[in-house]
DNA sequence: ACCCTAAAGCAAAATCGTTGCGTCTAGCGC
DNA sequence: GCGCTAGACGCAACGATTTTGCTTTAGGGT
């Protein structure tokens, strides 16, 4: 029963504002299920009903948090705007903060969960490029292609490889991709 | 001081062991510290002043889990080893308690830690069949790109998009890397 | 053989996670 | 407009986990 304006979204909101401030406050390793609670207003049992943990909260959360603000800006050509975006995308989810958010995300209930809406942003963003750039007539190749070719090396070494990355190594893949050919695959 | 032979090395061992055991027997989320160290034979807070928590030993476990037995195996070319260590590769990753211990190796501490490992294991592997290929006389392309045209893609799969992930997939890209032209980069 | 350091054991206290029960609010039919 | 019902929240108690100060022991160096 969640409906807007209810006492149970008003109780999600203070709740989800709390675990934000908090993160801000005292930093995501310090939070506990009663801290949140008490900073929220309401009790730890509240929480413990609504997500069944920490994790679960912390993953609602942070998917709150990869989603985008805006649909990717026009700079009038494919390779200007894939690159673009891979740039920001690559700033935003390697920062400290942003790698915290991701693993969170990996976190909540497996399978179907907060993990696929998190990529599922990622393709959307990069489906309006490429729409927009078949509006221009252009050759684009499909979503799938860049997720493997882009957004799955971005994402692997955010995840496993840190250090040395750049916004060098993003342009690098964009071009390779766009490079091979002009492959409308599928 | 962890040497081999001293007694850090035996309490080591004997934690380790017990986490192995216990994610066999009870499953991996009834862990706790107390029962591991009940099992391992010390006291919960030796576990917690060598650890931190339970996630970082976690960790620690699971990249020895993920560290490959053998080097992979030898089928006489290029593409297909690389095929088969691709699904076996997927095989064994994509399956529930490998994605466990992917998940696991992640959350260990932050930078330069566990989840770094996991990947120059995988690197590691790949670098024996290029080196292979190339005694050969073939031609074969860096390990960068290997990883990033075909352990990326099947790594954020795994983690983001479990459904629908096959050795068919595992092929494409590892045919889809060597199609793309004897670019030996780098 | 002796000391010195680092790590482990021990035990108590604080904190956290969990659960049952009563109360209240929101939405719904009359 | 007024009860009615179902779901959600607060309260409180319990059990388990985590943390911490102090003591003890094992290894390594001289």
């Amino acid at each position: 029963m969640v409906r807007p304006g209810g006492r149970s979204a008003r109780v999600q909101a203070s709740v989800h504002a709390a675990v934000r401030e908090l993160e801000a406050e005292v930093g995501r390793d310090a939070l506990t299920v009663p801290l949140v609670a008490q900073r929220a207003g309401v009790t730890p049992s509240t929480i413990y009903r609504r997500w069944g943990d920490l994790q679960e909260l912390l993953s609602d959360v942070a998917v709150e948090r990869l989603r985008p603000e805006a649909p990717p800006e026009d700079h009038g050509d494919l390779s200007a705007d894939l690159t673009a975006w891979a740039e920001q995308f690559l700033d935003e989810m390697a920062s400290p903060s942003g790698r915290a958010y991701i693993r969170d995300a990996l976190l909540g209930d497996p399978d179907g969960g907060n993990a696929g809406q998190c990529s599922a942003y990622a393709a959307e963003q990069v489906d309006v490029i490429l729409a927009r750039a078949i509006d221009r007539g252009e050759d684009a190749p499909g979503v799938e292609a860049v997720m493997d070719a882009v957004v799955a090396p971005l994402m692997y070494r955010i995840l496993f490889r840190p250090a040395g990355l750049d916004a060098a190594y993003a342009r690098r893949l964009v071009t390779e991709l766009l490079d091979s050919a002009g492959e409308t695959s599928r």
